[in-house]
DNA sequence: AAACATTGCAACCGCTCTAAT
DNA sequence: CATTAGAGCGGTTGCAATGTT
C-alpha cells in the first residue's frame, strides 16, 4: 500500500512564489500562527502544496531571517560544524541564528567546497587533499593550507580516522556509531548538546559576532505554541514592515 | 553586441523520522 | 506492535543572473 501524497498533485502550483501568494502566506501565519502545513494552502487560499509553504516561509519569509553572504565568522563555523556533523545541515544551521538549511547547504556547496579545495582540504573528508594525492608520485604534492590564515583547523585532533573511515564521509556512518567509536566526545560541548537536543544557543566560545543579539527565542524551529511574537508583530504594526519586502518580491518578479 | 559558459540560489523530490492511533 | 500521516531533512534540479569569449 503506497503512502498517500503529501497533496493533491492535481491543480497544484508548482515554480516561484509570486509577491501575492508569499503576503497570502504571510499574512495568514501571521493571522493565525502556525497550524499544521497541510491545512495552511487551503486555509490561505494558496494552490501550493503544503510542504512547499512551509520551505517558502522557513528558507524565505520568516521575520527573523538575516539575509545576504554568509559572514567570514559564520563560514568559519559552518567548516567546523560541517567536520563533526558531516551534512547535517539543519544541525548545522540550528547553531546559525537566521540562517537556514538550505542556505547554508547552497552556501557550502557553491562557495565553501571550492574554498577548502584551493586551500588543499578535502571538503568531504577535511582532510589534506595531498595525502590522497601524494599516493600518486607524477603529481606534485599540494602545499598546505594556508588553512591558518582562515583559522581552519584539522579535524584530526578532533577526530583520529582509520583509512577506513577516511574513505567514507562522516554522514556515511550513523551518529551512533561514530560516538561509540569515539570519533565525537560526548565531553565536547557541543556534540553533547547536539545529542541532547537542546534549543540550540551560540556558544560564548564561538564569537559568533551576531550573538549580542538577543535570538534566544528564534531559534527553534516550530514556533507552535511560541507566536506571541506575532500579535507583537502586528500589534506594531510590522506586519507593514514585512509587507514591504513583499512588495520588492513582487517589483523584482516583474524584471 | 551576441553567443556561450558558469555560477548561485530558490524550489522540488523522495526518503526517513516521529507521533498518534 | 503495526500502521498511518505529517513534518523534516538532504540531495538534486531548473533557471535567472553574471561573466567570458
Amino acid at each position: 500500500m503506497g503512502r498517500q501524497p503529501c497533496c493533491d498533485k492535481l491543480g497544484v502550483k508548482k515554480g516561484p512564489w509570486t509577491g501575492e501568494e508569499d503576503k497570502k502566506l504571510i499574512n495568514f501565519i501571521l493571522t493565525n500562527g502556525q497550524c499544521c502545513w497541510r491545512a495552511v494552502p487551503k486555509l490561505a487560499g494558496l494552490l501550493r502544496c503544503g510542504k512547499s509553504c512551509r520551505l517558502r516561509w522557513t528558507n524565505y519569509l520568516r521575520p527573523d531571517l538575516k539575509r545576504g553572504l554568509l559572514t567570514e565568522d559564520e563560514e568559519q563555523l559552518v567548516i567546523d560544524l560541517h567536520s563533526r556533523l558531516g551534512n547535517r545541515w539543519s544541525k548545522i544551521a540550528a547553531r546559525l541564528p537566521g540562517r537556514t538549511d538550505n542556505e547554508i547547504k547552497n552556501h557550502w556547496n557553491t562557495h565553501i567546497k571550492k574554498k577548502l579545495t584551493k586551500m588543499g582540504i578535502d571538503p568531504v573528508t577535511h582532510e589534506p587533499l595531498h595525502k590522497q594525492v601524494s599516493q600518486d608520485s607524477s603529481s606534485t604534492v599540494t602545499v598546505l593550507p594556508e588553512s591558518d590564515q582562515l583559522g581552519y583547523q584539522s579535524v584530526e585532533t578532533d577526530r583520529q580516522l582509520t583509512s577506513e573511515e577516511n574513505s567514507s564521509p562522516p554522514e556515511n556512518s550513523s551518529s551512533d556509531e561514530l560516538r561509540v567509536q569515539g570519533v565525537y566526545s560526548d565531553e565536547d560541548p557541543l556534540m553533547s548538546s547536539l545529542w541532547s537536543d537542546e534549543i540550540p544557543l551560540l556558544d560564548a566560545s564561538w564569537k559568533f559576532p551576531s550573538a549580542e543579539n538577543d535570538y534566544s527565542n528564534v531559534g527553534v524551529t516550530t514556533w507552535e505554541g511560541n507566536c506571541e511574537w506575532l500579535l507583537d508583530y502586528q500589534a506594531l504594526g510590522i506586519e507593514e514592515l514585512v509587507f514591504g519586502s513583499v512588495n520588492i518580491a513582487e517589483s523584482s518578479d516583474k524584471l
